[in-house]
DNA sequence: GACATATATTCCCAAAAAGGAATATGGAGA
DNA sequence: TCTCCATATTCCTTTTTGGGAATATATGTC
């Protein structure tokens, strides 16, 4: 129940969401994010921890950059039938493909390093 | 992404989780929960409000009771596919199970009726 | 109409959640 | 070592949520 809870949970809020969707076309850092979803950069760590706790997401550092990506959904059947679904769910979202518009042009080089 | 978010949020609590599952085995009314998940009368009356706001749950009115049903879903595909998947999902969990042996003995006239 | 019962609503409180500013951490490069 | 930058953590504030007591509403019974 608890793990189920916490799937729930961490899909209830709308950023959190965005970024399972963004997730889905690419491998992101947290300034990627911050920039795309316009919220401050301390905000999107601690929804990114909310997902990863869920086991909706998954992390691994590159230099100084931490890179997030879709958990496959191998340890929890909430987890992969939710991902699942949101392959398709909200796709015709206005606010969903507004974010996809943005996605090409968001790089780190353009973002961060400055 | 209103209405996913409303879907999650509606079944990110446990005792909304549990109202699910009980009503997966039969119809009941607001005293019968009331007394299987032991919280006050109000306590499950707005549960049943997020539920229904949620389009999971139905509900209609017989005489002084309200009886509560599950959706099916026909409205929205969040609804239909969690609740498939709840049909089976949390099935394993002992809080779950433990409430499904006391469903046979809550009739309203054992509870209520006074 | 008067009263009892099932449910909904209101009000209040405590706990949790989301947001941002400030600060800490940790790796990269001079 | 010192500095810079991406990210995480802490702290604080505001909003939301879940719970119960009290109250309102609606229906059935006398």
């Amino acid at each position: 129940m608890k793990d189920f809870i916490k799937v729930m949970k961490a899909l209830s809020d709308p950023n959190r969401v965005k970024i399972i969707k963004m997730l889905q076309h690419k491998t992101m850092c947290v300034c990627e994010m911050r920039e795309a979803l316009q919220i401050a950069q301390p905000s999107v760590s601690k929804h990114l921890k909310i997902l990863e706790d869920a086991d909706l997401v998954l992390s691994s550092k590159e230099g100084q950059w931490v890179n997030y990506y879709l958990s496959d959904g191998s340890g929890s059947p909430y987890v992969a039938s939710l991902l699942g679904n949101l392959r398709h769910w909200l796709e015709d979202e206005k606010c969903i493909e507004e974010l996809k518009v943005k996605l090409p042009d968001l790089k780190r080089e353009n973002i961060c390093c400055k």
